[in-house]
DNA sequence: GAAGTGGATATACC
DNA sequence: ACTGGTATATCCACTTC
């Protein structure tokens, strides 16, 4: 048979000792397909130089004789091949060593250890992987695929029999449509349909979105411990679709409401004592719950079942309570139950639709980027959807009201809500995402930017007849951590003052644009110069690069480009649409920058410390070559960091300052361009804290529109009390806009005359540190590592990542540390006002007065005596 | 006992 | 363990005079 394909879930099984790829996606008319495909298993051995034919055959004649049984496996060799390859770019000669299982290549590659062989590679991509690469068939692609068509069928075990889909396909061929494919307009609301704009010419950029069937779910419990308490209720949002289930009957004024003893005949949406909302499902107990919830998984049928912080809570919990019930949770498509993987970092994965934990995309994607202090699912729904949790005050379930559990349904509602909505609005970044890197949206979802660019390397090796690198052995690791940390950014180091007419200067994608401008990589790396190269002074050597494109600047170039396309379209999008372009501008800027990264990250295959060191070298004189210019050209720079120079324009205009601009791209190398920030009408940079050199990386400005940018300030660290950061922000507003101390210098005084009279909320001094740790890691003891236990005590929810509130009350003991005086912000004790004025409120803005010249502290002093009497 | 210093820690910038 | 280096600033323990 022959049908349309959008493969989204990946997994394999063996049958007859072989391996098998099953793969669960759409068609257009939203049916659900599987099918099953197998692919060549091999892996490479490079030969060492110069091995003459007869050696090689004889090589190749022991290598066939190769035959393993491992774990009652039986695997051999089944064919060598000799091939031209390349290896980190230098043509070689290689085997391409054909095996019955992959699971056993490791092992025969071990009795593969004869001198002639230089190196084993290309047994540890993981079969997915492996196959994706082999039959370039790429995830969320959209494909024409022809099969035999497995109904009732014996082949594999019966395996189309167990499966929950629609066709079971044994893949004949498939044909990759998305590039020929004309857009398709459709008003369908079944999945599998594909919508969005065409154009573009990069092939990387999809011009077809796949509109998948989510359903996003929240579950709220009595205890925050994995499996501890019960599971209260489960709600359920998808599209045209809203439920919550639960087991707790929502007792009226009258316990002994008849209504309440009916459960099990009350209906979908019956009333129930007239409040009851319709999406309220009520059943008999927890073990009921759980059924039910898997009742709706299957029948809603979902290819996405999305969760926040999921991974970490919602699904081991309900695998917790299922085992605790005796219920089997049966979601996966095959009746398989949710498998977790080991290690401390959880991740869920349910066989045929893809669970998605949305913390974890948000983390690697946009994260940096973002406005909020926590990755809270009420913080990021803020930012992101203009929309927050519902209010609900926790307690136990025993303690719930009527009127209470009401509120308690609609807020757990609330949050599958906010949930779906996210993950519509970060779809087409996952669906960019998993397209660009070629592995499966489960993987993609969750992985790091360093596996990103790994990811996207491996699946381009291809293109360049690279045989790919192995993972560094532990050994390699351990001797990378140990390498010496070699030189980064400039960073210039700014006069304290206050400036006008100012303008800012950026590369895009510096580093991105060093690597591929330069030609930086672990294959173009030369121990030896030749005689063409480009070469620089870094790790306190002479480092050569080979100026013959290698695969990794190459691939780099597209990712550039693909970014450059985002950035496009976010400067002519509308207003409403600006902070999700943003993000993927960003996102996109965020993987070509984790590329300079990556070659540095001692986990990485194409691990070079020498490309690394070059780039950040490479960037440093690029940035400076480009101060020498702007400063030789009539205008002066005032700061600079990394990438970005800001300078005053002085007499010049704004349009001569964008014709320089133009100049001075003309005369970069490669891909290496310098872009307009913006133009601002004033900023200002202070000293280090009581110093007199100018602070670096921390800055304010204002630009014609009056829009402030506020860079470093205590205002932008959440590690500081709300008082100090409003009032410093204040300030900072006050003074860019005006040019003038004297405004807010009033302000600062009228708060600490507000302070002093006690007359400061509570909620503004809290003082907020993240627990980077496991508690008992800590050597030191500070305020918030003894909050922190003092919370545990009271068995108040506390783990690494927990970010610690407290505040600083009085004491009688004049030398008590400041860690004796935090409490917890529920804690009785009135503020300290000597330590929120002189650590909290005079800090924060005493750098910025002493531009103006102005002493903060004697102009809050307590008393003008005091200074008269001088 | 005040002052200075350095380690541990957190957070931001790019 | 799950990109890199640069930089500021706090609190606290310790040393020094």
């Amino acid at each position: 048979m022959k049908t349309q394909f959008i493969p989204i879930d990946y997994d394999y099984f063996d049958f007859q000792g072989r391996n098998y790829i099953k793969i669960i996606g759409r068609n257009e008319q939203g049916k659900r397909v599987c099918v099953i495909d197998e692919c060549d298993v091999y892996f490479w051995a490079v030969l060492k130089d110069k091995i003459s034919q007869d050696n090689i055959k004889k090589i190749i004649k022991r290598i066939l004789k190769i035959k393993l049984d491992v774990k009652g496996r039986k695997t051999k060799v089944e064919k060598v091949e000799l091939h031209d390859k390349n290896f980190l770019s230098k043509p070689v000669k290689a085997l391409k060593i054909f095996a019955t299982n992959y699971k056993d290549l490791h092992d025969i590659a071990s009795q593969i250890d004869m001198k002639e062989i230089e190196k084993r590679r290309g047994y540890d991509l993981g079969f997915i992987t492996h196959y994706i690469i082999e039959k370039n068939l790429i995830p969320l692609n959209n494909y024409e695929i022809e099969g035999e068509l497995l109904n009732n069928s014996t082949e594999f075990g019966g395996i189309d029999m167990a499966l929950d889909v629609d066709f079971c396909i044994k893949l004949k061929s498939h044909k990759n449509i998305d590039k020929i494919s004309k857009q398709v307009h459709s008003n369908s609301t079944s999945p599998g349909r594909m919508v969005g704009g065409g154009g573009g010419t990069n092939e990387l950029a999809s011009n077809k979105l796949f509109i998948p069937k989510i359903l996003a779910y929240d579950i709220e419990t009595d205890e925050f411990q994995i499996g501890k308490g019960e599971i209260l209720m489960i709600s359920l949002v998808g599209e045209n679709f809203k439920k919550v289930i639960t087991w707790k009957k929502p007792k009226g004024k009258d316990d002994n409401n008849p209504m309440n003893k009916t459960s099990k005949t009350i209906g979908v949406g019956q009333d129930l004592g007239g409040h009851q909302a319709s999406y309220v499902e009520i059943v008999e107990d927890e073990a009921e719950l759980l059924e039910k919830f898997v009742e709706y998984v299957k029948t809603l049928s979902p290819d996405f079942l999305v969760g926040y912080f999921s991974d970490g809570f919602d699904l081991p919990y309900l695998k917790a309570r299922a085992e605790k019930n005796r219920v089997k949770l049966s979601l996966g498509l095959d009746g398989s139950q949710p498998r977790f993987s080991k290690g401390i970092m959880l991740t869920g994965k349910i066989n045929g639709i893809v669970h998605i934990d949305l913390l974890k995309f948000i983390r690697t994607a946009y994260s940096q980027y973002m406005q909020s202090e926590t990755l809270s699912l009420n913080e990021v729904s803020k930012e992101f959807l203009n929309d927050t949790k519902k209010e609900f005050q926790f307690k136990h379930s025993s303690k719930i009201t009527h009127d209470e559990w009401e509120n308690y349904f609609e807020y757990s509602l609330h949050d599958s809500i906010l949930t779906y909505k996210l993950f519509e609005k970060f779809w087409p970044d996952m669906f960019e995402f998993t397209r660009v890197m070629q592995e499966p949206i489960f993987d993609v979802s969750r992985n790091g930017m360093s596996t990103n660019v790994e990811d996207y390397i491996i699946h381009n090796l291809n293109r360049f007849n690279e045989i790919p690198e192995k993972r560094p052995t532990h050994e390699e690791i351990s001797s990378r951590r140990n390498q010496e940390r070699f030189e980064g950014a400039f960073v210039f180091e700014p006069t304290p003052g206050i400036y006008e007419n100012i303008a800012m200067f950026d590369f895009t994608s510096s580093y991105g644009s060093v690597i591929v401008t330069y030609n930086l990589s672990k294959s173009t790396y030369l121990e030896k110069p030749s005689k063409e190269n480009y070469n620089i002074e870094a790790l306190n050597k002479k480092v050569y690069f080979s100026k013959k494109p290698g695969f990794f600047p190459e691939m780099l170039k597209e990712i550039i480009m693909l970014r450059k396309k985002f950035k496009k379209e976010l400067k002519s999008s509308k207003p409403d649409n600006e902070t999700i372009l943003k993000a993927r501008s960003n996102a996109f800027k965020l993987l070509a920058n984790a590329s300079y990264g990556y070659q540095g990250f001692f986990g990485a295959r194409y691990y070079c410390l020498e490309a690394a060191a070059a780039t950040a070298a490479f960037a440093r004189k690029s940035i400076q070559d480009a101060i020498k210019e702007i400063d030789k050209s009539g205008f002066k720079t005032i700061y600079s960091d990394t990438d970005s120079i800001v300078f005053l324009i002085n007499k010049k205009t704004k349009s001569q300052t964008l014709e320089f601009l133009k100049n001075l791209n003309q005369k970069l190398p490669g891909i290496m361009e310098l872009e307009l920030e913006d133009f601002f009408k004033r900023g200002i940079w202070v000293t280090t804290r009581g110093g007199t050199t100018g602070a670096k990386k921390k800055y304010a400005l204002i630009n014609e529109k009056g829009k402030v940018k506020i860079r470093g300030f205590e205002t932008v660290r959440r590690d500081w009390c709300n008082l100090a950061r409003e009032t410093q922000n204040k300030v900072l507003r006050m003074i860019l806009e005006e040019g003038s101390y004297k405004e807010s210098l009033k302000y600062v005084k009228e708060i600490a005359k507000k302070l002093r009279k006690r007359e400061i909320d509570k909620k503004y001094l809290i003082i907020k540190t993240q627990l980077k740790r496991p508690i008992d890691e800590y050597k030191a003891n500070t305020p918030h590592i003894l909050i922190a236990k003092k919370m545990l005590k009271k068995e108040m929810p506390v783990s690494m990542g927990t970010l610690i509130e407290y505040f600083i009350t009085e004491s009688k003991n004049k030398k008590a540390l400041v860690r004796d005086r935090a409490m917890l912000p529920t804690e009785p004790g009135e503020y300290d006002i000597k330590y929120y004025l002189e650590h909290q409120i005079i800090p924060s803005v005493e750098n910025i007065f002493q531009v103006f010249d102005i002493n903060i502290s004697e102009e809050l002093a307590e008393s003008k005596q005091k200074r008269l009497e001088f």
